[in-house]
RNA sequence: GGGCGGUUAGCUCAGCUGGUUAGAGCGCCACGUUGACAUCGUGGAGGUCACUGGUUCGAGUCCAGUAUCGCCCACCA
């Protein structure tokens, strides 16, 4: 039992609830698998790891929100069941979070140098991990802590170097200088995933390169004054420039192409050539080709065979191939270079031009596409595999839109950018041997603590040993490049090189933080070792995650779940949106838009914002979360406590069997009703679980709940409990088994109000079996309850008390008065005489005389309400308005006249009588008649008003 | 430049294979402390389902197009 008091309080207080029954749960060891032994299918999740940087967000609520559903769903239907929690050391993100901590205390992490900054970063590893799971375990998340992992642990270490050792030997894994993006700000190379498109608002500079028309006597060229003009976004690159392209197809640069134009100030000759990349449409249709900083001058260099000048350095600054404008940062060089050009004449047009530009994701600096030596993995041959499975159906996704996403990313794939010139994450398994390659490796040393600009000892491994400078001194202050030695991969830290030399070197960089994640449903079940566990949930079941990391995560994961385990990592990907604040911003600490989960909680409690954040929206959309519709979550978890308050009160000290069947035949009317119903939510909870409509799930459960058992089987229940003279059976085994129905079919969305209740009235209870809700057995639905002609009778006491109350209402009949009133039963006397003293009580309509035939009722100064068989008649003496009545009635009759005249158009439409299912056109028959009927009726009345 | 999603009540959203008079929460109006609940109850108002055309006996739902907002992908400088 969770709870030491069983009294309960007025109202639902969640703060005096939640954290009791979660270390219930915990300390209970239910977030284990359990069954394993049985035959049912494992149900496994492995949870998108949180990154380090901070406190989760509300993104991340949504994540643990339709996890933890899905996990409490299998679990009570009995599945073994594991979801597995882990945190990701999110290399860049961490890097800087601890990096700006440091800028307070005005360091750098070059200041406290590599293994004191790493040791400052796990330093908050440690403070924010538990801070994270504490966050997890407030929303409820019912996740087995003990498999937690970190991406950093030995299993994924091992994993990742494992993994890398096999993609180098299978040739998928290659080191080459390529044009990468460059963030100048993180330092580091980025994948193209990495990179964000901006627009800004900028310029389209046109330039003029003169061309050459003959050189001197000494080769230099003589420029004639004709001129090639180009048009660029970055004049600062034009120092970088090695010809000049225009398309074949252009004739007004026919003459043009072979010869070649002198760029100014640099005063090198290049040479203007033809490539069909160049849209003549576009600025003047000639474009200067930059190969060492564009991806597509890149692309026309390799084809016309130029050579590739490298203008930057790794800050963005213009490097000495920039001659006068070494240096000057990017912009500051742009606006000197172009108020140059200017000046000599050069720039004959500037053009306001809205541009696009990529910015690292992390720090929303403009990245540079720049040539650097990294580590790529190959991408061809592993994504076809995932491309197939996902064709063949072995995964699917949800909703099935994003399979098309996936599928034509996978189908462009390009390779992938795997080194970070980072500190804080995987380092590369790679190694140099210094006793064989010191010649090729380029060692940079510096004191720790010294500026990044101050002067630093470079030379090769050798030539530093050579000046007396130590292995380990180098190990210790030392950054090298070795792009000219032999890379040795190795899974264990190795002791030697394969000649036998000791002096090893690893490599700097570490691997992009994704690419641990991708091995993340086999790297947290202790792959590549072999054991059980691996083999037991792999594949796992669900993979649950935002649709903004479908490529960043899940392609991976599907790519390296085939690659290193033959089979794939999960069999549906559910794909949740993004979660807005009310004004549709998307939510960020930085801009103040935030919501924090954690805040919602302490007001709402975490079944409130469950609720909420799981009906806000469908799969794949985005949601707008708004306070109000947390309060109305609150509202719901506050009345079904009062629901449970009343039927337990009632109980008093009672011992309470629960139904085993169905009710008999001739138990009232309205428990064969409630128990019809519930077990028929349950079937359509079940289908849309199923699909994923875990929504559509839980509103429906609210709509039971609220607005059929507690508005309308408790109230009738309450009548039938006060009455002592009642033959009736007491209500209660109905009341606590549509109550306790009701708590398992919501458990899965809101845990913590529904145990609560649960333990309370189980209490109570005989027959039950179950130690606790969180692994009590989910309802189905039982066939057997279904009940459709008591659904139809009770249907019809609810439609009478309404349509007195109507009358009441329209009326100023005072509330609390009770007034007489007639039925006029026609064929359903039974079920309203049996109904009577609900109506009476329901409706304040006391007494209420049921009678065979309007003659029978009174004629003078009544309200009338026609409704489907029966019709309702209230003596107004006193209150009486004939023209209002006769006013209320008209439009009534308009009303009902319109909807016959539809129907029957529709019946005697000859195509809908030929084409119409028999089905809908029974039902439109049924339907005609009834409006006819109740027509019927409304006119009598009418006429009797005279 | 391609692709995707949204456009339904004042607001935020459901409406899943086309079939009653299109729903909910919040807000609004009127009334109400009848011992589960004012975090409530009762009654009510409120929508030509963005627009145009088409398919169909029948369209919020399917198709085509338009508008508009948003997102993703992409090497027009």
């Amino acid at each position: 039992m969770t709870q030491p008091d069983a009294a309960m309080a007025k109202s639902y207080d969640p703060r005096a609830t939640e954290d009791r029954v979660y270390r219930f749960w915990e300390q209970r060891g239910y977030f284990k698998p359990r069954n394993r032994d049985s035959a049912r299918a494992p149900f496994s999740i492995v949870m998108p790891p949180p990154n380090v940087t901070g406190e989760l967000h509300i993104g991340h609520a949504l994540t643990d929100t339709v996890e933890d559903i899905l996990i409490r769903w299998h679990r009570m239907l009995g599945d073994p069941t594991l979801w597995l929690p882990g945190i990701d050391h999110a290399g860049i993100a961490t890097q800087n979070v601890v990096e700006k901590q440091l800028a307070k205390e005005g360091l750098t992490r070059h200041d406290l140098g590599r293994d004191v900054f790493e040791e400052r970063v796990w330093q908050w590893v440690r403070k924010i991990r538990p801070v994270i799971s504490n966050q997890h375990r407030r929303l409820g998340a019912s996740a087995d802590w003990s498999h937690e992992t970190f991406t950093l642990d030995e299993g994924p270490q091992l994993a990742v170097r494992t993994n890398f050792k096999k993609l180098w030997d299978d040739g998928l894994i290659y080191r080459g200088e390529r044009l990468i993006n460059w963030c100048p700000r993180c330092r580091t190379a980025l994948s193209d995933l990495e990179v964000e498109h901006e627009e800004q608002n900028s310029s389209l500079w046109h330039i003029r390169y003169p061309l050459v028309d003959g050189h001197d006597a000494e080769g230099r060229p003589h420029v004639s004054d004709q001129y090639m003009t180009v048009a660029t976004t970055r004049p600062e690159t034009f120092v970088g420039d090695v010809a000049v392209a225009v398309n074949p197809k252009d004739e007004r640069y026919a003459g043009k192409v072979g010869r070649t134009v002198l760029l100014p100030v640099i005063q090198r000759e290049i040479p203007v050539v033809a490539d069909d990349a160049i849209e003549m449409e576009f600025g003047t249709g000639t474009l200067k080709v930059t190969p060492a900083h564009d991806p597509v001058d890149f692309e026309i260099g390799q084809r016309h065979n130029l050579p590739r000048i490298n203008a930057m350095n790794l800050d963005a600054t213009l490097n000495e191939e920039a001659g006068p404008y070494a240096g000057l940062d990017r912009y500051e060089a742009r606006a000197v270079i172009v108020r140059d050009l200017e000046e000599l004449g050069y720039i004959p047009k500037i053009e306001p031009y809205l541009l696009t530009v990529g910015v690292c994701s992390r720090c929303h600096t403009v990245v540079e596409p720049l040539m650097s030596w990294q580590w790529f993995v190959s991408m061809q041959k592993l994504a076809q595999p995932a491309i197939d499975v996902v064709r063949e159906g072995k995964i699917t996704f949800v909703p099935d839109r994003f399979e098309r996403i996936y599928l034509n990313w996978m189908e462009n794939i390009r390779d992938w950018c795997i080194s970070r010139q980072l500190w804080w994450g995987h380092r590369i398994p790679v190694w140099y041997s210094a006793d064989d390659d010191g010649d090729k490796i380029i060692v940079t040393l510096r004191e720790p603590g010294a500026p990044l600009d101050a002067p630093a000892r470079v030379g090769t491994y050798n030539e530093l040993r050579a000046q007396g400078v130590t292995q380990e001194e180098i190990l210790a202050h030392g950054t090298w490049s070795a792009v000219e030695a032999t890379p040795i991969v190795s899974i264990a830290t190795p002791d030697r090189s394969p000649t036998g030399g000791g002096h090893l070197l690893q490599d700097n960089d570490v691997l992009d933080t994704w690419f641990s994640s991708g091995l993340w449903p086999f790297s947290t079940l202790g792959w590549p070792n072999a054991n059980a566990e691996l083999d037991y949930w792999y594949p796992t079941s669900v993979m649950e995650t935002g649709y903004d990391i479908i490529f960043l995560w899940v392609a991976r994961m599907i790519m390296m779940g085939l690659y290193d385990m033959g089979e794939v990592p999960f069999r549906t990907v559910y794909l949740h949106g993004t979660v807005r604040n009310e004004h549709g911003q998307r939510m960020s600490k930085s801009l103040g838009t935030g919501v924090d989960p954690l805040e919602m909680v302490e007001t709402y409690g975490a079944d409130a914002l469950r609720y909420t954040l799981i009906t806000s929206s469908g799969p794949g959309n985005d949601m707008r979360l708004s306070e109000q519709r947390v309060e109305a979550g609150r509202n719901f978890a506050n009345k079904l406590w009062n629901a449970a308050r009343f039927v337990i009160s009632l109980m008093g000290d009672e011992r309470v069997r629960l139904p085993e069947d169905p009710p008999a035949a001739g138990a009232p009317v309205e428990d064969r009703w409630i128990v019809s119903r519930v077990e028929g939510l349950a079937r359509s909870v079940d289908e849309q679980m199923r699909k994923f409509e875990l929504g559509e799930a839980a509103r429906q459960v609210y709509d039971f709940v609220w607005s059929e058992f507690a508005d309308w089987y408790i109230e009738i229940a309450k009548v039938r409990a006060r009455d002592e003279r009642s033959t009736q059976p007491s209500p209660l085994p109905v009341l606590a088994h549509v109550l306790e129905r009701c708590l398992r079919l919501l458990h899965p969305f809101m845990p913590f109000v529904t145990e609560e209740i649960w333990q309370a009235l189980v209490q109570k209870l005989d027959g039950v079996e179950d130690e606790a809700l969180i692994v009590a057995e989910y309802p189905r639905g039982e066939r057997g309850y279904h009940d459709a002609r008591a659904e139809d009778e009770v249907a019809l006491l609810i439609d009478v008390v309404r349509a007195i109350r109507n009358i009441r209402a329209e009326k100023k009949v005072e509330p609390a008065k009770f007034i007489e009133a007639f039925v006029v039963a026609d064929g359903a006397t039974e079920t309203l005489v049996a109904g009577t003293p609900y109506i009476e009580t329901l409706a304040r309509a006391r007494p209420l005389r049921i009678v065979r035939s309007i003659e029978e009722a009174p004629r003078e100064q009544v309200a009338t309400a026609v409704l489907e068989g029966v019709t309702a008649v209230v003596p107004l003496a006193g209150l009486f308005d004939l023209e209002a009545e006769r006013a209320r009635l008209e439009k009534q009759i308009i009303d009902a006249e319109a909807e016959a005249r539809r129907i029957d158009e529709k019946l005697s439409n000859e195509q809908f009588r030929a084409k119409a299912p028999e089905r809908i056109i029974a039902t439109e028959q049924e339907r005609l008649s009834a409006v006819q009927s109740r027509l019927e009726g409304l006119r009598a009345s009418l006429a009797e008003l005279g």
